[in-house]
DNA sequence: CCGGATCCAGCGGGATACTG
DNA sequence: CAGTATCCCGCTGGATCCGG
């Protein structure tokens, strides 16, 4: 990554054309989000509700940032009380894709990771 | 995620068999580190300099995290200096493997992401 | 109902200095 | 050379109150 392939990082990670994707995918409340608009649309304080544990603020931030980036869209009905719903792009579809792609290769490998893990936590042992 | 395949969450993150991963593809100097030690095996200071930017501090946390995780192995070679030498393991190059196919992904999907994100800050625009 | 504004605590991470 | 130890600061994220 960081260039076209295999490439040694030379430029700022800022400019790398890849790397916004990667933190989405490290990011909690995102991956949470996402994969609840993945099913179907869903209203602000149903996903406050659906998220558990996410805080209003942070809720709102995801969303800005998700919305920004082109994985959801946010739409605002006229209603009283006001009703806003969000719902999956095109592009957050695909991103959720890979992510699951990737879970099902991360499923696979979990095991791998907690031995070595226990290896590490308790050395000289069976 | 966050049980086999599209399940919602209900499982406490830290118990999610699949976000360790998640949470490594999110770590800017995981990768870096990892992508260098794909080419060839490094040694400490080699890394501090090839890492650009990277603390002594945080290369040395970064790399007792790759290290627990069983993504790399640290060998000592007990000369005068020291000497310390950090390679790729089997799950580790697996795992940059996976980094690799979504950084071609994300490549053919970043001209959708940067539109969006202008469409976004400059609203009404062609 | 959907947020924006504010205040505050925790900690990730940088800089520096010190050891085996 | 390869770290560990310490200090310190900025930013993230939680809680709360307020407004359209």
């Amino acid at each position: 990554m960081w260039g076209t392939d295999l490439d040694v990082p030379t430029i700022p990670r800022e400019q790398c054309p890849v790397s916004d994707f990667f933190i989405r995918m490290g990011d909690k409340w995102s991956l949470l989000t996402l994969a609840l608009l993945r099913e179907r649309s869903y209203r602000f304080n149903e996903l406050n509700r659906a998220v558990d544990g996410i805080s209003q603020r942070v809720l709102t931030l995801t969303l800005r940032g998700l919305e920004r980036d082109g994985f959801i869209t946010r739409t605002v009905h006229p209603t009283v009380p006001p009703s806003v719903e969000y719902a999956l792009t095109e592009l957050g579809l695909d991103f959720m894709d890979q992510v699951n792609t990737l879970a099902m290769w991360a499923l696979g490998r979990h095991a791998d990771l907690t031995a070595a893990r226990t290896r590490y936590d308790h050395p000289g042992r069976p």
